[in-house]
RNA sequence: GUGGCUGUGGUGAAGUGGUUAACACGACGGAUUGUGGCUCCGUUACGCAUGGGUUCGAUCCCCAUCAGUCACCCCA
């Protein structure tokens, strides 16, 4: 119970972590590529609150699920109001979509999402109290074509990063109509066989028995085997739909596996669901997951309205990069460097540092007493082109001396002409 | 919520129940006074996660806590 202060101080919460300089360049590099293929898929962005009324994800995530009933981040703010930290966010999308009646003649809307999630749980490989997602939802349209879309859209994303080696599990769950024909059937067929499923499994094969469907323990996996499959006993419509995004796939040579075991967690979910799963970043090894929500919508007070939809975590994404070798190191640096020998050169440095950021050009300048030979090590590490050097002399003379750090030449010239040389140095380069 | 493994400086990482806790990298400073990337030299641990306990004495033994990690579970 008791924390000692230094580990309050000094430790982030469990399951958190820093972004560090060091990796942020990464982070902004995927983020341009997910909004970059949002933009040719014409996907707009919506930014909504990191918290909601708890109400929402019990009504639309459901509240018997276990991220809803055992990983929410839940509390009461000053006015009594429970509240709590989106574990998820395609509930408030809805309910923004719908709050705002965004629904028009228009459709599919189709929106996006990036941003921090938060969810209770023990912290793995690829699992943190505090992730992000990306996500992206198409409300309105029902037919196939749209569900084929946002999995295509899924999977040039990944290979818009290069991820290879990434397996596409696509199922259908049937919808209201006819799931509760087939879990009644499931159920009915493991009574036969409870004393020879996991501890778990016996468990909630009452309270969700499509759950024991993707049981990783071999025992149930053996009782499953022969079970009922989903996809051979749901509705015409489903299976028509179903048949039909399969074909669409097909015909865009997107590769794909039917697993009739892939049931999702959240409640919300029908009909097809899919799962992009990259084998190599150990046991959470989903990268994406989605799959349609055709009653979330009306769940949450609007108008029935078909949707589709799908969620990646960055993190996860960022982990199978680094697995992969594809992770492009981005690391941004200053052009210039502009290194005042001697307290006398400090304003002249200031001031041409600031002429310099105003023609557009990135750069720093060394603060502290600093030897010039430590100075010009700076610049040396980080790997400027150009080293401006400001001492007594050249205070005296109002000349300024430019070294080229990527070679062993400088010049020496009037101050005045100093911004103009450095841009046509910096020109030449970037040609 | 359950279980396994782990916890030494900014990082990687040796080490022993008993005076000054290796080494490497990094960082900082210097190698005749104003010049980098190589080289050389020097400096760099409120003392070994925190709190108890065992002991004449623990960083090394025991317990608890916290954290990290992996798996279950769950999911992105």
């Amino acid at each position: 119970m008791e924390r000692t202060g230094q580990t309050l101080l000094t430790g982030a919460p469990r399951g958190t972590r820093d972004i560090l300089p060091s990796q942020s360049g990464s982070w902004q590099w995927l983020e341009h590529q997910l909004r970059h293929t949002c933009r040719l898929y014409n996907y707009r962005e919506i930014r909504t609150p990191v918290f909601e009324h708890t109400e929402l994800f019990l009504r639309g995530i459901g509240d018997t699920t276990d991220v809803v009933s055992k990983e929410m981040y839940t509390f009461n703010d000053r006015g009594g109001r429970s509240l709590t930290l989106r574990p998820e966010n395609t509930a408030a999308v809805v309910r923004s979509v719908v709050e705002n009646r965004l629904l028009g003649d228009l459709l599919p809307v189709k929106l996006y999402y990036i941003g921090p999630m938060f969810r209770y749980d023990r912290p793995q490989a690829g699992r943190f109290r505090q992730f992000h997602q990306f996500g992206v939802e198409a409300l309105g349209v029902d037919e196939p074509a749209i569900d084929a879309e946002v999995l295509l859209m899924a999977a040039s994303l990944l290979d818009r990063l290069q991820l290879s080696g990434v397996m596409l599990a696509i199922n259908t769950i049937g919808c209201g109509l006819c799931r509760p024909g087939y879990r009644r059937s499931l159920t009915c067929y493991l009574d036969g066989c409870v004393d020879r499923l996991c501890g778990d499994c016996r468990r909630r094969y009452r309270t969700n028995p499509l759950r024991v469907l993707d049981c990783k323990r071999e025992e149930c996996h053996m009782v499953t085997r022969s079970a009922p499959a989903i996809t051979e006993q749901v509705c015409t419509q489903c299976r028509e739909h179903f048949t039909a995004v399969l074909e669409l796939l097909a015909a865009s040579n997107q590769a794909y596996t039917v697993d009739s075991r892939l049931v999702r967690g959240l409640d919300y979910y029908n009909r097809t669901t899919f799962e992009f799963k990259f084998d190599r970043l150990g046991a959470q090894s989903t990268l994406i997951g989605g799959g349609r929500d055709d009653g979330l919508v009306a769940e949450l007070g609007g108008q029935p309205t078909p949707a589709v939809g799908f969620a990646a975590g960055i993190e996860r994404l960022l982990l199978a990069m680094e697995i992969n070798h594809c992770l492009p190191t981005v690391a941004e640096r200053p052009e210039v460097l502009v290194l005042p020998i001697g307290r006398a050169a400090k304003t002249t440095a200031l001031t041409l540092a600031e002429e310099l950021r105003g023609r557009g050009v990135a750069c720093d300048l060394v603060f502290g007493e600093r030897s010039l030979r430590s100075q010009l090590r700076l610049a040396d590490r980080l790997g400027v082109y150009v080293a401006v050097l400001i001492g007594d002399q050249e205070l005296a003379a109002g000349r300024v001396v430019l070294k080229d750090m990527t070679g062993k030449e400088q010049i020496t010239l009037p101050a005045a002409e100093c911004a103009d040389k450095i841009e046509q140095i910096l020109a030449k380069r970037s040609v």
